[in-house]
DNA sequence: TCTATTGTTCGATTATATGCGAATAACCAA
DNA sequence: TTGGTTATTCGCATATAATCGAACAATAGA
């Protein structure tokens, strides 16, 4: 069974969640996992190599922006909304308006 | 007359703040901008070469997150509160406090 | 005019980041 | 066990970023 590392919530640093969200292609996926509880990988539909959107993911992982489940051949992602608000209150909440407001990147999807 | 180039409101993007404040040393600087309506360059007191400082200070000033007026040798810089606050409401106020809870590097200044 | 002060720009180096195709791993279903 | 699905990891190429010392520019003051 594959093993990702998830950092501890007190591990979150705000320098790592701000880098984490200043790649278009990040900040679209964050926004995406906003609107759900879970969405696996394929279903984000970017037009990138599939390797790239690995290495994006990976990124959101390691910075704790994202968790991951696995259940059989699919990963499950989540924003770590509790974890992120409980360390920088309100601040997920701003980047997402100011998403919503400024409209995103949408070439990075289908 | 040396002249620098700040972006209009409307060009300053969310990705753009977000790399902007991604490294610990800028935010820093912004951290300490915060505090006060102006900072010349050398008030900072960071610990790095001053080549470096500018290199700093010229991506904050071009992602639109610093001001820099000139005064004889001196420059003045300001964080353009009000322009970051209308394109992109609470996100400055949200990082600065969680920048404050959870203490900002202070191994970047003297 | 000479010199000190303030801060930037240049050129180079080193380190990170992004991107892709190919190979790999885990699982499921036939 | 064979093949298809899902997603990651590896190896590499290219691009961007951080850092420094040296040179430069603008100004102020003696």
């Amino acid at each position: 069974m594959r093993q990702y590392h998830h950092p501890d919530r007190n591990h979150i640093s705000l320098t790592g969640v701000l880098y984490g969200l200043s790649d278009p292609t990040r900040l679209q996926i964050v926004k995406m996992l906003s609107t759900k509880p879970e969405i696996t990988c394929g279903e984000f539909c970017l037009t990138m190599s599939k390797s790239t959107q690995s290495h994006h993911f990976k990124v959101l992982r390691d910075v704790g922006i994202m968790y991951t489940r696995l259940e059989g051949t699919q990963h499950y992602n989540s924003l770590r909304r509790e974890d992120l608000d409980a360390r920088f209150p309100n601040l997920i909440e701003s980047i997402l308006n100011s998403c919503q407001l400024n409209s995103c990147d949408s070439a990075l999807v289908t």
